[in-house]
RNA sequence: GUGGGCGUAGCUCAGCUGGUAGAGCUCCUGGUUGUGGUCCAGGCGGUCGCGGGUUCGAGUCCCGUCGCUCACC
């Protein structure tokens, strides 16, 4: 199935249950999986500077068809070395095709949509209309009407130069019937192989193509979309769709659909990235993840912490911090862990300096990749449930890690 | 000194010709999973400057008083 090894390969270095412990090999380096990638939505992490992700341990981020072809261009991307030295990173970017902001733009969002809120749409009927051949909808910039499609969206992924593309698809409603979801999963199989297409002979040498299995939450859909896929020509396989209406449905639904999927190619689940989420997809054979969560709770005001009964996350600008003379999270290896007190953080935070932001974004980075990478040593020594159970009975990334020994359970 | 205006939630203010108080922000609590530094949903909070009077009933009307402010001498 795999197409070329000159555009990506994926070695297992460790099994241990279902997880599984890797190494992606991008033209761009080499990523260590399982792992999370940041977002650099439209080609920046947000905050940070590249080196400062990179000091993170980080070593691939994803990137954004849809915000990138808005602003400044692919074109203009292209003409200036492509998405890598425009943004000044020279490690792995996986971008996204574009086909989720089309659920977004329509919904507002996954919990939005779910709940039947309606959220906030970032834009008054931003999508026009959903055919066979693409998507139109409104720019969220300046209101011009665009489009989307397979082939526009391997286009502009294709000038980004990106290691590893999405193919484009369209992620259902929660609430969208079964013969909605049958109908557009069957789309979504068209739109893979015309991606593949495209790309076969207009794609970059190095460039990989990821497609998304689709399906709802509809086990038969499921399967089809992973036997279509598998069927294919493609490179990685990633997990799309609306995963359910809460945690434990969206966990039914990911650890089913991997036993769909064979064992080689590397697993991206799309758009989950909790710290629990995390333990919990690991285990059943996930090799990567992207998500919002670390880098916008940080942005929020959140630090990502060992507090399971807390979501794994505390709320800085509340009172109580504001003397505590702990670091965030105390033995955090972070730069805002080893110089600064919870109390300053607390402090720039409501005052809304820039740095507080800067501060919460790295530590919560760390801390997510610290998570990871001690997964991937859990594994590698085959003790993946102790680490599991220790980080979800309030351990520290490091001191469930194999080196770090047992769990220490400390209060909130 | 004379004349006008204003004193209602921590802050900025709304309350028509009298029927026993509202909003925004702040504050507190949740939520926000292929990124709009957001947004959403709840909650705490007022002897309506003070003292009298009229009235069944006064933040609303009358008298006095204190404070702030503007204009004119």
């Amino acid at each position: 199935m795999r197409r070329d090894p000159d555009r990506l390969t994926f070695e297992i270095v460790a099994r241990d249950g279902d997880a599984r412990a890797g190494v992606l090999h991008t033209s761009h380096g080499p990523v260590e999986t399982p792992c999370f990638v940041p977002l650099a939505t439209r080609g920046s992490v947000k905050g940070l500077l590249p080196v400062e992700v990179a000091d993170a341990g980080y070593e691939m981020v994803l990137g954004n068809t849809y915000h990138l072809m808005l602003a400044p261009g692919s074109e203009r991307i292209a003409a200036l070395g492509g998405l890598h030295a425009f943004m000044g990173w020279e490690r792995a970017i996986i971008t996204d095709s574009g086909g989720f902001q089309v659920f977004s733009l329509a919904f507002g969002g996954v919990a939005d949509e779910v709940k039947g809120r309606r959220g906030r749409p970032p834009l008054e009927g931003g999508v026009l209309g959903i055919g066979e051949d693409g998507v139109r909808f409104r720019s969220y910039i300046d209101g011009s009407e665009r489009f989307l499609s397979p082939e526009r969206s391997m286009e502009v992924q294709a000038r980004l130069g990106s290691d590893i593309a999405l193919a484009f698809d369209e992620c259902t409603p929660f609430r969208a019937d079964y013969d909605y979801t049958a109908a557009s999963t069957e789309r979504t199989h068209r739109w893979l192989e015309r991606c593949l297409d495209w790309h076969a002979a207009n794609g970059p040498a190095g460039q990989a193509v990821f497609g998304i299995v689709q399906g709802g939450t509809h086990e038969d859909l499921r399967r089809q979309s992973a036997a279509e896929i598998t069927a294919t020509a493609i490179d990685g396989i990633a997990i799309g769709g609306t995963l359910g209406r809460d945690k434990e449905q969206m966990r039914e639904v990911v650890a089913m659909t991997v036993t769909m999927l064979p064992t080689a190619p590397p697993r991206h689940l799309l758009g989950i990235g909790e710290p629990d989420d995390l333990v919990a997809g690991i285990a059943v054979g996930i090799d990567a993840f992207d998500c919002a969560v670390p880098t916008r709770l940080g942005r929020h005001g959140m630090a990502l912490a060992p507090l399971p009964d807390r979501r794994f996350r505390y709320d800085v600008r509340k009172r109580h911090n504001e003397s505590e003379p702990d670091p965030l999270v105390p033995g955090c290896p972070c730069p805002a862990c080893a110089h600064f007190s919870r109390a300053y953080v607390h402090y720039l935070s409501r005052a809304e300096e820039l740095t507080g932001v800067r501060l919460l974004t790295v530590h919560n980075l760390v801390y997510a990749q610290r998570l990871v990478a001690g997964a991937r040593e859990a594994i590698v020594a085959g003790r993946y449930g102790d680490y599991a159970d220790a980080i979800m009975a309030g351990a520290t990334p490091w001191e469930a890690g194999v080196a770090g020994g047992g769990p220490s359970i400390r209060p909130a």
